[in-house]
DNA sequence: GACATTTTTTGACGCTTCGTCATAATGCTG
DNA sequence: CAGCATTATGACGAAGCGTCAAAAAATGTC
């Protein structure tokens, strides 16, 4: 075991390479063909290794799945760490991350339904315990960031004093609003055909008002937040996504 | 096919109650050892039938499933219908439907997982057309409960006539602050050691915000929500439910 | 380079479960 | 009660998961 903590051996660096590709290949397979035909089977053949190689990089199907699954948070916790650093007052930096989520699951639905994989209980029931945590302390990362700007704004004056001991309940409340929603959306429900407007902008809409509920300042009222959202969105996420963003 | 129509007849009624049977039997197995343990098999062992005559109920496992999703998601309507009925304001009526669906999954938390099953892809994508369409149906419903309360709380004035067009917004906001916040509980998030409150207080208090967020008259300052909050749910879920509830 | 030892890979195999369908059992009618 | 129609049964085929003894490759030693 020389060098296995300094630097990655080359066996180290290969193993890390085949697992990538084996994820890849399951992540392409789940986008193509749905959870239903993504078999360890299939993937080793399309990888071109044996199924007992797969199995000596993953417990079991759903912890390949929960692998995946922990990819995808790693990159929304980017997009919630590129929002937090976004130069504007602390409203404005708490809308990022709601709107860095909101869009987020537009442009990579397929992500969001990965990790709305791993709340069915019948998946989760097979995920071994430490890929789960792993899961877990990722999440866990995404509700810092958020609290860590509701307590900015509490310093600082945006949001009254005497929400202190709510901050966390202000984080929920979106977070809820935000998770509701997307799942809203990724179910079949016809939401158009009932009469809804499109999600992102329901949410966007919802979000100021509940903070406006907070009083957390500046309040929307005072802002033209069509602007603020799409330059939010261009900071997030470029110009490609301005084109794609229906608002 | 004699009477087929105006009276069942005796095999009508014992089909039904077959099907009962059925349901109930695997809604226990469901509860007792989880999505993973539940197979036709048992079941069929269960009722004392055979696996092709539970086939004749039920077009696959994951149809039985859902149909388990239906009549959860009755029981919740019927809830909303007593919410909706609830003698009061508007914003007391709506807040009832709120309160409502939250206690219905802490009281009844496998129902709860249950309805979530059905937003599982894997699950979601072996279920018939019909099965599905049934419960789409059922859902829908739902929201117009909600809607019509909205739609009273603009004719009556509790709401500004400028939220007209923003009615199915509203309903889309409580829906998904709601629905978010009970797949967060359900979850594996060990919400309390990261510092939350009990969730059925957070939304409680969480939807006051956003309802204050619309001038949804009269505002919670002027309310004494903890005593509402008793008060709708005894008339709910009867005396029984205030014990085991916390706020 | 030859041989021994350790590590990794392989795929055949056992097991579980789904859903089907030919056959058996039961019910109904004249 | 005989013949037809309906319903129930469980053996069976197919699919997929996860295992493990054996084969192959890599590594170490002289």
């Amino acid at each position: 075991m020389i060098g296995s903590v300094r630097t990655p051996t080359r066996k180290q660096r290969e193993l890390a390479e085949r697992e990538k590709l084996i994820l890849d290949t399951a992540q392409t397979m789940l986008h193509q063909h749905g959870y239903n035909h993504l078999t360890m089977e299939r993937i080793a053949e399309t990888v071109e290794y044996s199924k007992g190689t797969i199995y000596n990089h993953f417990a079991s199907k759903e912890d390949l799945v929960c692998s995946l699954c922990c990819r995808c948070i790693s990159n929304l916790i980017e997009i919630f760490q590129r929002a937090s650093q976004f130069e504007g007052n602390t409203r404005e930096r708490y809308s990022a991350i709601g709107i860095g989520f909101s869009l987020y699951h537009q442009l990579h639905p397929m992500d969001s339904q990965n990790i709305q994989t791993l709340k069915n209980n019948a998946v989760r029931e097979k995920v071994s315990k430490e890929k789960l945590a792993e899961m877990e302390s990722l999440e866990q990362k995404i509700t810092k960031i958020a609290l860590s700007i509701v307590q900015d704004a509490i310093d600082c004056g945006d949001l009254n004093q005497s929400h202190q001991k709510h901050a966390s309940t202000i984080v929920f409340g979106c977070w809820s609003m935000h998770y509701g929603a997307l799942l809203l959306d990724q179910s079949d429900i016809p939401l158009h055909e009932m009469g809804f407007s499109p999600v992102v902008k329901m949410l966007w809409y919802n979000a100021n008002i509940y903070l406006d509920g907070y009083q957390w300042q500046p309040l929307s009222e005072t802002t033209d937040s069509d602007k603020l959202f799409k330059k939010i969105s261009l900071a997030l996420f470029g110009e490609e996504t301005i084109c794609n963003t229906v608002l």
